[in-house]
DNA sequence: TTTTATCCTACTTATTTTGTAGGGTAATGG
DNA sequence: CCATTACCCTACAAAATAAGTAGGATAAAA
């Protein structure tokens, strides 16, 4: 399950979707509007700055933006930053690989199912975009 | 990402497919063959078989054993029965559903790239079963 | 140079995961 | 029928992770 960091993070992308290329929106303001723990949000979209999916200004008329156009950042990239590993087990990560103990890779069954299933979540979550967050 | 819990989990089917209608095995034989710890073991297959996953017998000679054919039983059926739910948010969850606070489930597009998810994982993980586990 | 608003680090608290302890219960076999 | 075997069950402890807080540093603008 992704969690609760992450979920706030799409719903602060949101505004900052909405409100793309309409000049930097205030950290308060989003977790105002979305109802998240101000200094919590805080962190998060810091992390997302130094990922680079946003940037901020500072003083007065400051805030975050988006640096690219919403449909051009995945969803997956996102969760990547905010949660960490999208595949289901660390030894068929992508971005997070880490070698199972106990286990070798070439006679693994589970090992096998699972980079299926990766397959199958990121061909949805590297096609959707911040974009479609909006309905 | 699985808990390691889940991962044993697999491990310790993986013993008991390839003794499928071997008669039982023991819990320690399985623990130490698959390097799980004992007692955390234990409860791992007896929440396996309150599922009805596995089965039990007390006693000289007992142990536990596969109830239905490896091919018959799902790995998302194991991992909802260890793990819990494979859905990457609550509210698109089929068997743990819960509604989201702050986000109308009509409005919410990361509701729907989820459900998206959520039927690519199933696809998958209900079609494979523990007969799928061996190599 | 004051105000505004992000930046950064560290810390606390809550929750979940992982693992342990110890006795209870049922089946088997002598 | 009773001793042994092996699963059953509950509760607890420890470790790890997630969630949230605090407080000042830094930079930009007016």
């Amino acid at each position: 399950m992704l969690s609760k960091k992450t979920q706030y993070a799409f719903r602060a992308l949101e505004v900052l979707v909405k409100k793309y290329e309409q000049g930097p929106v205030l950290i308060s303001e989003i977790a105002k509007k979305k109802k998240i723990p101000l200094k919590f949000l805080e962190n998060i979209l810091l992390q997302l700055k130094k990922d680079g999916v946003l940037d901020s200004k500072k003083g007065k008329g400051g805030g975050y933006f988006l640096v690219h156009k919403p449909s051009k950042v995945p969803v997956a990239r996102i969760i990547r930053v905010v949660d960490g590993p999208i595949a289901m087990l660390p030894c068929v990560s992508l971005y997070f690989y880490q070698k199972c103990k106990n286990c070798d890779e070439k006679h693994c069954g589970l090992h096998d199912i699972m980079i299926d299933v990766r397959d199958a979540q990121l061909a949805i979550l590297e096609k959707k975009t911040l974009a479609d967050l909006m309905v």
